[in-house]
DNA sequence: TGTACATCAGTGAACGCGCGTTCACTGATGTAC
DNA sequence: TGTACATCAGTGAACGCGCGTTCACTGATGTAC
């Protein structure tokens, strides 16, 4: 069968999703790779030509389908709203999608964790990709909706707004995963869970906590920033 | 002199707190460390018995210098109105130090970029450390003043709010250190500048604006959503 | 004061290891005549 | 239909490299008698 003339390179992207998403580039070997995906070492240079090419088809194909899952997502709360979307809903798909993507279990891989890694390493295995097919269209629609649903904001007013929301995504993102990291008995984990109790619930309702939190927080600033009434 | 007997292990220290500012503990070798402070290989086990030690010395002598103006700051705006500070100030002092801390070139190294780092890392090297002396003690004093300012306060509402402004400070750090490290005429510049042309200005006025930004959207939120008088 | 020894900072070279990559090879399938 | 050759996926072993670390050593300073 032809799919089994392709089985090596499919497994090899597969097991590449799984341990790139959760263990980052460099953190993961090309003999780790070979072993997950019971496969020759060479196989990765024979198939991809190079580690690098490897990561940046699997960062490819996974941004690709969380950015059209964003576009979609906002697009359906626009014309759900006849193009006058409301201000939480707009934010709370788009937290929640992330959220989503990043921690969800459901989710084919905690591949999103990859968005936060990448926005943060000062490595160049992916970034350029990252910043032409995935960000560069999500703050085009993202910011465009943002005007809809507030036609009164200008466009630097925007770019701000929008920074706020992401870092806080990102942070939330973040905290969840550097929790998960900590041995389960450590004092760290004890100084964090202190610091931030939510850590403490079961990922669905951390993400529901922080998607309320991210919606109502930004949605409030907004508001009183720049109310659409003139006074 | 006895500062002759201490040159070596001191150069190493001075070679490694800019070094691993800027680049992180991965990307810094052992070779690389002695070549700055012009030292044999060797002097690093000899003096650090471990690169993971001298990078634990390095962090805490920093991060406790960074933590002691943290609580010196927010101490003053507590006590220069009488243990009622305006909100917007809490926030402004904290915010402000952090940006200069990290992105300013009058500060003695860019160490604080290791505070975002070593939030988002996944390895060990100083976790436990940077948890202990520094997130422990910062948010409780941050905490306990944000409470003064508005004693309605629950503390799970100011566990959210100071993940919100946290997660923002971070965010616009990483932002500048991310545009530093794109070349000149890259692309991926060029979309960053566009979503967010703040990036553009010199590094004290970017410093300026961001401080500002965090400062009333959070200020607006926490207005908005905690409103101190009674309806 | 002089000598013997201990202590210490610092060195140069080498070690072992894991990494990404390369190379010569196998064995099955497809194609040409 | 049968044979010769080309193409391709996949392999096993080895290569070169940079890494953190180790080891035997030097040479200056401090201490004991």
């Amino acid at each position: 069968m032809t799919e089994d003339r392709q089985d090596t390179k499919n497994r090899l992207l597969d097991a590449a999703e799984n341990l790139f998403s959760h263990k980052g580039f460099e953190e993961v070997s090309i003999r780790e790779l070979a072993g997950a995906a019971d496969v020759n070492v060479a196989a990765v240079n024979y198939h991809f030509q190079g580690k690098d090419n490897l990561y940046r088809e699997v960062i490819r194909r996974r941004f690709i389908i969380q950015r059209d899952r964003t576009l979609a997502a906002i697009g359906r709360v626009l014309t759900e709203n006849n193009g006058k979307p409301p201000l939480d809903s707009l934010i709370r798909s788009i937290v929640s999608l992330y959220l989503d993507a990043s921690l969800s279990p459901k989710q084919d891989g905690a591949f999103l964790k990859l968005i936060v890694r990448e926005s943060h390493s000062n490595g160049d295995h992916a970034t350029p990709l990252f910043f032409k097919e995935m960000v560069a269209p999500v703050f085009r629609t993202f910011s465009n909706a943002l005007m809809q649903a507030r036609p009164r904001l200008e466009q630097e007013q925007v770019d701000w707004i929008i920074a706020s929301i992401i870092g806080q995504i990102h942070h939330f993102i973040m905290r969840w995963q550097k929790r998960q990291s900590f041995p389960e008995d450590s004092e760290a984990l004890q100084i964090m869970l202190n610091a931030f109790p939510a850590l403490g619930l079961p990922v669905e309702e951390y993400i529901q906590e922080v998607t309320r939190h991210i919606t109502q927080f930004s949605k409030a600033a907004i508001d009183t920033l720049y109310p659409e009434v003139s006074p």
